[in-house]
RNA sequence: GCCCCCAUCGUCUAGUGGCCUAGGACACCACCCUUUCAAGGUGGCGGCACGGGUUCGAAUCCCGUUGGGGGUGCCA
């Protein structure tokens, strides 16, 4: 594939997203191609953020972008980061471009409005711009857009995962360079920015790739050599449409809060559009930067799936060491939204159980319900579940044998199961209904970690405790 | 309307002319394991959009159809 490449010096990558308060999560993908290709190439990776009025006024959007990469493993102390940068950084620079292309012949002035445009349009029956002033030798003059002359001709876009794709360039029209009152457009902007910092690869989303043969006229027509191309696939929602912030769930920092690991997201991240070699599709970012290829990204829309997500996220925790799963739980533990109070929260408590819970766990938002009830003074109660455990007088009466039996029994989860079983027996209730009563007096709920590993935890006491409120809530 | 892109199980993918009666993963179903719920194990369901070519041979190459998506701003 050999398009024209910048051939001087190690290939610089650029990531220019645009600030809007969140991460996207298609963003997140493409940032993590051209850092994976960066890395490897000993490249750059170049993040250059597109400045807008209402991100000037927003610093923190500009941070939310930086923290973000950061999470996903972007890390902006690393050499091969470079940035960020702001694209108004050099707006003098593309006023003087757009200038130079108009003296070159490239470029020319057009003091048509809109709604005459339009008019135009209509009375010919063709849509958009016709060219009017191509040859109308206006000068520059408030009002008046600096248009690009599109040369005749076809425009051959070489990219990276699309192939050759060509553009007739009569179906392009003259587009504007220069707002009226002289500030340049995006177009024109992005080129002057990538060009003077030789850029080699622009990777970005496919809904850019009829800007593409745009832009590399532009490119010629500064007298540079294009940089590589590709346009990677974009996300799709289950309506097959691309992902909106008003209908989709896109923010990745919103994955983040929710106790996706960051680990899970990379991974999951890159299997879409593109696999890694051999029978898994859980590996580590080291083979992926490894093994990541532009030339085999997949050519189609990938649907973003949550399930699918979430089976790797629980993938993820399950490698966990439970250090590092206790680490990774902290932020989950502690707070306003734990309904216990930080005297009551024990984290030797909460260790001897984590491996328990660790396989119980979608994301890490899912850990305090699953133990709060070691850390309270009393269970929270589910209702349902209590009802429908108590209907039965058997269910009643085990309750009764097992605060009997407690009182005395050897305190080690092993003898309260062997005492669970023969009052169950008793009752004629197999270890698994036998239990339940126990479990929702003591939890609250019907379901949670192995029974009587945390009974031991929970001391003799408490336990009596607990069944004697149950039994007083019964009658 | 015009331009461009895309098309393998429900979903994400492997597959680059014979190794494919199409492989894996998620989801789903069944069974096993089991103190609940998970996790784990085993098995199952399920796909090359359609029609023409090219070829001894096509999921793979070509053309068309259909169906999706994106772009068509003095937005970025």
């Amino acid at each position: 594939m050999s398009s024209g490449t910048n051939s001087s010096g190690a290939p610089r990558y650029r990531f220019a997203p645009s600030p809007t308060g969140f991460f996207h999560v298609g963003g997140a993908r493409t940032a993590l191609y051209n850092w994976a290709l960066a890395k490897r190439s000993g490249g750059t990776f170049v993040l250059r953020i597109e400045d807008t009025d209402e991100a000037r006024n927003r610093p923190e959007w500009t941070q939310g972008i930086i923290d973000a990469l950061a999470w996903i493993g972007i890390d902006r102390d690393d050499p091969t980061f470079e940035g960020p940068y702001f694209q108004s950084e050099y707006a003098t620079a593309h006023v003087a471009a757009a200038e130079r292309l108009y003296r070159d012949g490239h470029a020319y002035y057009c003091d048509l409005t809109t709604e005459q445009i339009q008019e135009r349009a209509k009375a010919s029956g063709r849509p958009g711009y016709d060219g009017y002033s191509r040859d109308r030798g206006l000068e520059p003059g408030p009002g008046r857009v600096l248009r690009f002359r599109v040369p005749e001709g076809v425009t051959i876009v070489d990219d990276l995962v699309r192939g050759r794709v060509e553009f007739q360039n009569d179906t392009i029209e003259d587009f504007v360079l220069l707002r009226g009152n002289g500030s340049p457009m995006f177009l024109l902007a992005n080129v002057v920015d990538d060009a003077s910092m030789r850029i080699s690869h622009v990777v970005r989303a496919e809904e850019h790739l009829p800007n593409a043969p745009k832009q590399q006229l532009l490119w010629q027509a500064l007298g540079h050599t294009p940089p590589t191309w590709a346009h990677v696939p974009v996300l799709v929602n289950e309506q097959r449409k691309k992902l909106s912030k008003r209908r989709d769930k896109v923010a990745l920092e919103q994955y983040r809060d929710e106790g996706y690991l960051a680990t899970a997201m990379i991974n999951y991240l890159m299997t879409l559009g593109w696999a890694p070699q051999g029978e898994t599709e859980i590996v580590p970012w080291s083979r992926i930067q490894d093994e990541f290829r532009l030339e085999d990204v997949n050519h189609s829309p990938a649907f973003f799936d949550l399930k699918k997500l979430a089976a790797f996220n629980g993938e993820y925790v399950r490698m966990l060491s439970v250090d590092e799963f206790v680490d990774a739980c902290r932020p989950w533990l502690h707070g306003d939204a734990v309904p216990w109070s930080p005297e009551q929260f024990d984290e030797a408590v909460f260790r001897s159980m984590a491996e328990l819970v660790q396989t119980r766990i979608v994301t890490l938002a899912d850990v305090p319900a699953l133990v709060d009830f070691m850390f309270l003074d009393a269970p929270i109660v589910d209702e349902a579940a209590w009802t429908k455990t108590f209907a039965s007088a058997e269910a009643v009466a085990m309750l009764a044998a097992a605060r009997t039996s407690f009182e005395s029994v050897e305190w080690t989860s092993e003898s309260l199961k062997i005492a669970t079983e023969e009052c169950g027996a008793a009752l004629g209730l197999k270890l698994g209904k036998a239990q339940a009563p126990v479990r929702v007096a003591v939890t609250g709920r019907t379901v949670g970690p192995p029974l009587f590993e945390a009974l031991e935890l929970l001391g003799r006491e408490i336990v009596l405790d607990r069944l004697d409120v149950a039994r007083h809530r019964l009658d």
